[in-house]
RNA sequence: GCCGAGGUGGCGGAACUGGCAGACGCACGGGACUUAAAAUCCCGAGACUCGCAAGGGUCGUGAGGGUUCGAUUCCCUCCCUCGGCACCA
């Protein structure tokens, strides 16, 4: 028998779907919406396994939905700025935009070929100046809100991307895209305050939890790093007594305030500055200082060994003592984090203590617990305050905020709340981005474009030096511009936005793609948001979608939408690796799907990569089993055959004398009801691909095709609708030439007769003294004693009870009979 | 170093809330069909072991201990792999 004909099959589908706008979502529908979304791709230029994972998953999902009842929105488009479309630029004498161009096309016909159901028309590309004026739109009111500001700061270059990068974008001290060494280097550049809103992105992790894996919100969790202590202010002193200045220092734990033996402020702190005049050593300050930032980031953190210097000449005075205590500037304390400035406590913190054995300064015990010792190493636990004057014998769980108040009444110091998260770097010294919309005037400074103006296209004419400076500022035409305030002769800002932006908001685009006016209408967009279901890398945990939770919060505050959150539900799948590590087109080791798409078709494609793994776990190429797939979907496709032919309607009610026919309803409807669940609850595809598996083995094995009844073709027709979002061609294909006229795709998920759910009788497992030693037959309702009866009188069970006390019987309703005996 | 996830046949992976470990598939072996092969259909299969056979027994979810009638699942100790953070006061 001849295999099925996929290319005619999928291709004729796919030509309907697309004339039909099979897919198209319309917000005017009564039904309920349902929003799909999976992270849309880089246009690299071909499309790899791991894509062919992530889109078939979000297909699943959306096709599901839609035979469930929804209104689905399923869009598409293109994360289309970015670094290698200018590397390809470099490279090939080609432009960024030619190049990215082609590849949207080309892998455009390659999600097609897919059958990826998907709304075309609200097809986006962010490189499209449609999209990235209201980048720019954005951008304008946020800097009217004052969430976007510049300043000089330390921040983080990679010198062969040649650009800036934001701190999510540094791994280990290396950049995300190259691995290059990562530099520390003081610019000025163009930042967003995305921790004006620290504070909601992690207590907005209450409505993700049980929505969002667990191990996103643990990440997003210790990137935000939120921590609750006190700032507290030391006076600063010269040798001779006067008070010189203030230093505040932030702790979290402010009940070992008594320990503070010295100070250590970080190597850029104002206060090295303002009392440069006192200290005595100041030009060995200022060297060591000038070392710290030579040092890049891997330098500074791979060596733990603690350096630092002394201010001579100056002291702080502990508030809570009075104490007198020396104050050093050293590398270990960073500038970015807290006040910039600590109380060195040793016997309580191991990095003070570190610091303090090799400088020989004192470590006074302060919290008290039996059994350790603060000669060998810091105490960092709980205990009883000791040596801490009027707090003696408080409990330190306590003693945080008994200090805390004591600091609040005396006003030497406050509660304080510090986070590490640091505000988003968005500027890049690149071409492929959006432009920045500012304009640099010699009289106002720095003046917004304005909002009539937008959007600020990106120049043509320009030239792609690769020199560490943004490649607009060799455009003349872009350049020149007059101060939108004053009038006179001004420049533009000349670097772009980090692509992250772009792809901050594109879900609510999906809602009014065409918008010309606004970004979005926000009644479309409040009729579709939020995503209920979004699928992707969990690279981006503290990337992507930290800042998209940030955006919608922001356009929230704008007035853009209503809701808190972007993404209800998320799934993170794991990543398609070759020889356990990441595709990536510099190592050469993508496997494309053409190959297998040739061959056997989309359909086996799909099925076999969901069936291979489950959804969230890493899943190493391999094509073996890609046979097994294929092999799969011919045994559906002949099924026709068995059970062709004209039906009469299944008997009502089933008989006993039916076995057959009521033990494959059976099967039946416990696989709608398992598959139902796998796909909606457990997001499990590879086990609800399975289970559909045991439903066409069952029908194989099915005795009565073809005569007295409909069951067989009843069941067939039921594995066509489960399978349809997984495999849509072919059972599409199939469900059309038994006759139906709708679409599969369109029609009703099957629901699962309960009656069927649940055996009259069922073979219990027997135990004996904890190991399996035979079965009975009962009733499902059977009482536990008339369980004890069956069990104890079993023909085959009695050798083990014969001679024996039966000293203890458990029945497990439906599940097992253990009988212990002695 | 801190935090988290995980370790199940030759392989990918199943197993609800503590209740028959290994579903489903790959690879493999056997049979049917065929002149033959491919394809297809059927059957087998964790390891060790007793038995001519039917059918038994023992061990078995990284290692060791514990709780329990019963543990892949809960607790303790340890080993290994992967991921995140990394001098965050």
């Amino acid at each position: 028998m001849a295999d099925y004909t996929f290319r005619e099959i999928e291709h004729k589908w796919q030509g309907i779907w697309d004339t039909n706008k099979s897919f198209a979502a319309d917000a005017s529908s009564a039904k309920k919406k349902y929003y799909c979304l999976v992270m849309f791709p880089y246009p690299s230029g071909n499309l790899h396994m791991g894509h062919v994972r992530n889109y078939s998953i979000g297909d699943v999902f959306a096709r599901f939905h839609r035979m469930r009842g929804y209104e689905v929105i399923h869009p598409i488009g293109w994360d289309s700025f970015g670094l290698p479309a200018e590397n390809a630029a470099i490279k090939n004498n080609i432009h960024p935009e030619v190049w990215t161009k082609e590849n949207i096309h080309h892998m455009g016909l390659q999600l097609r070929a897919l059958g990826i159901s998907y709304d075309w028309d609200r097809e986006l590309a962010t490189c499209d100046p449609q999209y990235y004026r209201w980048n720019q739109w954005f951008f304008l009111k946020m800097w009217e809100k004052g969430l976007v500001f510049r300043k000089k700061a330390k921040v983080n270059w990679c010198p062969s991307c040649q650009t800036v990068l934001a701190n999510e974008q540094v791994n280990q001290g290396l950049c995300w895209r190259c691995d290059s060494a990562v530099l520390d280097r003081e610019l000025v550049q163009w930042f967003i305050k995305i921790t004006a809103y620290a504070e909601e992105l992690l207590s907005g992790h209450e409505k993700l939890q049980g929505q969002w894996p667990e191990q996103v919100l643990l990440m997003q969790k210790n990137w935000i790093g939120k921590s609750v202590g006190a700032e507290v202010d030391f006076s600063m002193v010269s040798a001779d007594g006067v008070v010189l200045s203030t230093v505040r220092v932030f702790t979290t734990r402010p009940d070992t305030l008594f320990g503070a033996t010295f100070m250590v402020v970080a190597p850029e702190h104002d206060i090295i500055a303002a009392v440069n005049d006192t200290i005595t050593n100041s030009s060995a300050v200022a060297t060591y200082a000038e070392q710290s930032k030579r040092k890049t980031t891997i330098e500074r953190t791979a060596n733990k060994e603690k350096t630092g210097l002394q201010l001579r000449g100056v002291f702080a005075i502990n508030p809570v003592n009075g104490n007198r205590i020396p104050v050093f500037t050293a590398d270990y304390v960073l500038t970015g984090y807290g006040t910039g400035a600590i109380m060195a406590v040793p016997a309580h913190d191991q990095r003070d203590w570190e610091f303090a054995k090799k400088y020989s300064l004192p470590i006074v015990e302060v919290i008290h617990s039996s059994g350790n010792d603060i000669s060998r190493q810091a105490y960092e636990g709980e205990g009883v305050m000791v040596n801490s004057g009027q707090f003696d014998g408080t409990p330190s769980e306590n003693g945080v905020s008994v200090v805390t108040a004591w600091l609040e009444s005396k006003q030497l110091g406050k509660k304080a709340v510090n986070y590490r998260l640091k505000e988003w770097l968005v500027s890049r010294q690149r071409y492929w981005g959006t432009p920045i919309p500012m304009i640099h005037c010699p009289v106002c400074g720095v003046v917004p474009v304005t909002e009539k103006d937008l959007p600020i296209i990106l120049p043509k004419d320009v030239q792609f030096t690769g020199a560490g400076q943004s490649p607009l500022a060799t455009s003349e035409a872009f350049n020149a511009v007059n101060c939108p305030q004053c009038g006179i002769s001004a420049r533009r800002e000349t670097d772009t936005m980090d692509t992250f932006v772009d792809s901050s908001w594109y879900y609510a685009r999906y809602c009014d793609a065409k918008n010309a006016s606004r970004p979005f209408d926000s009644a479309a967009a409040n009729h579709w948001l939020a995503v209920d279901q979004y699928v992707g890398g969990i690279e981006h945990a503290c990337m992507h979608l930290i800042y998209a939770r940030f955006w919608h919060k922001c356009m929230r505050d704008l007035g853009l939408v209503t809701t808190d959150e972007p993404f209800s539900r998320l799934l993170t799948q794991g990543m398609v690796t070759l020889g356990g590590s990441a595709m990536s087109k510099s190592k050469g080791n993508v496997v494309a799907p053409d190959a297998i798409i040739e061959q056997y078709g989309a359909d086996t494609a799909r099925l076999f990569i969901l069936f291979a793994a489950p959804p969230q776990k890493q899943l190493d190429w391999s094509d073996d089993g890609v046979e097994g797939a294929w092999r799969f979907l011919n045994r559906v496709w002949r099924l026709r055959e068995l059970v062709q032919g004209p039906f009469a309607p299944a008997k009502e009610p089933l008989v006993a004398h039916d076995a057959p026919i009521l033990s494959l309803r059976k099967r039946m409807n416990r696989t709608i009801a398992v598959v139902t669940s796998d796909i909606m609850r457990e997001q499990q595809l590879n086990t609800a691909i399975s289970r559909i598996m045991e439903l066409v083995n069952e029908l194989y094995a099915y005795p009565c095709h073809g005569h007295d009844n409909g069951v067989s073709r009843e069941a067939y027709e039921t594995v066509l609708k489960l399978l349809s979002p997984f495999v849509p061609h072919v059972t599409e294909e199939i469900w059309s030439a038994l006759g139906h006229r709708e679409h599969l795709g369109m029609s009703a998920w099957p629901v699962a007769d309960e009656k069927y759910l649940h055996d009259d009788t069922i073979e219990l497992p027997v135990q004996v003294n904890g190991k399996l030693r035979g079965k009975v037959s009962i009733s499902a309702d059977a009482s536990a004693d008339a369980v004890r009866d069956i069990a104890v009188n079993d023909e085959k069970l009695k050798i083990y009870f014969s001679g024996k006390k039966i000293v203890k019987f458990i029945y497990v309703p439906g599940k097992i009979v253990t009988i212990v005996v002695q």
